[in-house]
RNA sequence: GGCGGCGUAGCCAAGUGGCCAAGGCGGAGGUCUGCAAAACCUCUAUUCAGCGGUUCGAAUCCGCUCGCCGCCUCCA
């Protein structure tokens, strides 16, 4: 498997450090708004990593974190009149609910930064004992210079970055580029009491404690979304290796963002669109299918039309899995499959196994989703080409659900009884030649919201989507 | 200003030195059907932003030009 690690810039063969393993940190949300579709992208390639791993047979340990002290978390609680806790525990739950809603799998271990305070207060103590850092006023900061090679993941050259200026001057700091470990507390403030003074920690050194905490000091894979690159991932290089001297995350992995008109989506820029909104009037497999459609590295655009595309385009592998149920479910299925449909996993696997490359893995399902149609018809009257049909529909159900698509019910749910009525009755008329009561009737199950179409195995009715 | 990415059919999107440039949506024709739908078959990029170069050979490598985006500040 090779995957492209953004520490080095290039496809790397993936080796875990122990053998059949991986462990992963994903940098999940701060914890203080709805997530938005660009958490939601962030969450999904993720996903579709994790369970490809799985699928692989991999033994997977993935940890995904909340930040739930923070700056904004505390400005919400202070408009509010809340507890900060309360803010964080409530957007908690709304998260928990989109990424169900989206067909997320929960991380192994959700750790919330509150509830390490302690082995981020060691962690920095370590680091002040190094020589890494450095206490001012109850503050604690990281020594930038200490660890030379800040700036490695990035790309970003140290003397640039003081040129840059864009960093806030604090005179206080040895130099402008080192980073907070520590902020003493303010009135009104959550803190938390340390051997500087009360306080909170600072966001770079949630992730280094909770990683290390549940994954230790080295680990095979550390994520999340391309705008976390810098200075957060790189900041937490400098504080995990400076503190254990051993190498952190060995594979770096980012995912490119969603764009809304042309622009990244972000808070900041006011122009996001919530993932409770999306979801209302898309299915998880269409989101999901949209966004594999594109690499994950690559920038993605919003478009409703695109994701509309991708539920009508998920159509024929779902009705081919619901037909061949339908006619032969209890069939059994061929042994092996048959030579012609061999390739097929061969080929979604080398896509996958290529750095993710999900929309080549997904021409792969299209192309089998094919040639198992292609079948469908002599199946009926061939036993032996129904046993690999129903082999080959089990395979392509598996190489979908490695991606996280069909993970819902794949039998739909069936009309209502008037709708039911209604198809019986037409059926009636059909065979009484009475063709124009049976329009008649197919319109008025229209009205209804569903569509009948007439099949070798009976009439099949299926819900119109607007 | 520094660093990085992108520009492939009507739309979306893989492909990064060599068989006919994947796949999806849309469109056209046909088979099937009472009709319709679905499915199936066929067709839909002599060409990869533009120009120049390297090479026996380039969408793929190099240079320049044009256009778009991201990071450098909280951010998935």
């Amino acid at each position: 498997m090779k995957i492209y690690n953004t520490l080095t810039r290039r496809k790397e063969e993936f080796v875990p450090l122990t053998p059949g393993e991986v462990r992963m940190y994903v940098c999940g949300v701060t914890v203080y708004d709805l997530c938005h579709i660009g958490h939601a992208r962030s969450a999904i390639v993720f996903d579709v990593i994790r369970r490809y791993f799985h699928y692989k047979g991999y033994r997977v340990t993935f940890v995904k974190n909340f930040t739930d002290v923070d700056d904004k978390i505390i400005n919400r609680a202070q408009q509010e009149g809340v507890p900060a806790l309360e803010v964080s525990e409530r957007f908690i739950r709304e998260f928990r609910e989109d990424m169900a809603a989206i067909g997320v799998w929960p991380a192994h271990v959700e750790p919330k930064a509150t509830e390490h305070i302690s082995e981020m207060i060691a962690l920095i103590e370590r680091l002040i004992a190094g020589g890494f850092a450095y206490v001012v006023d109850g503050d604690v900061y990281f020594e930038i210079r200490r660890f030379p090679p800040y700036g490695r993941l990035s790309g970003k050259n140290l003397d640039e970055l003081l040129a840059g200026a864009r960093v806030d001057v604090d005179e206080r700091k040895r130099d402008p580029r080192d980073f907070a470990l520590w902020k003493a507390a303010k009135p009104g403030e959550p803190s938390w009491p340390s051997r500087w003074g009360p306080g909170r920690p600072g966001w770079h050194v949630e992730c280094s404690a909770m990683s290390m905490r549940y994954l230790g000091e080295s680990f095979d894979i550390h994520g999340g979304g391309e705008d976390l690159i810098f200075p957060h991932h790189e900041c937490e290089i400098a504080q995990s290796e400076s503190s254990t001297g051993k190498p952190f995350a060995r594979y770096w992995i980012h995912n490119g963002f969603v764009n809304l008109g042309a622009e990244k989506m972000s808070k900041s820029l006011g122009n996001v669109l919530a993932i409770r909104e999306v979801v209302k009037r898309h299915s998880a497999d269409a989101l999901r299918l949209w966004m594999l459609g594109t690499h994950y590295r690559h920038p993605i655009e919003w478009s409703e039309a695109r994701v509309r595309e991708s539920a009508r385009a998920l159509e024929r592998p779902v009705r081919l899995l619901h037909d061949v149920r339908a006619f032969w479910s209890g069939a059994h299925a061929a042994p092996e499959l048959p030579g012609e449909l061999r390739g097929f996993r061969a080929r979604f696997e080398a896509a996958m196994d290529d750095d993710f490359n999900t929309p080549q893995a997904l021409g792969a399902i299209f192309d089998f989703s094919r040639a198992l149609y292609e079948r469908l018809e002599r199946a009926h009257a061939d036993a032996e080409a129904r046993g690999a049909l129903v082999a080959g529909v089990a395979e392509l159900q598996a190489l979908m659900q490695a991606l996280g698509l069909l993970a819902g019910a794949v039998e739909p749910a069936g009309p209502p009884p008037e709708v039911e009525r209604l198809v019986v009755e037409r059926g009636q008329a059909r065979e009484r030649r009475d063709f124009m009561r049976a329009d008649e009737l197919r319109a008025e199950i229209q009205g209804l919201g569903w569509a009948v179409e007439d099949t070798a195995a009976g009439p099949r009715v299926t819900r119109r989507d607007a």
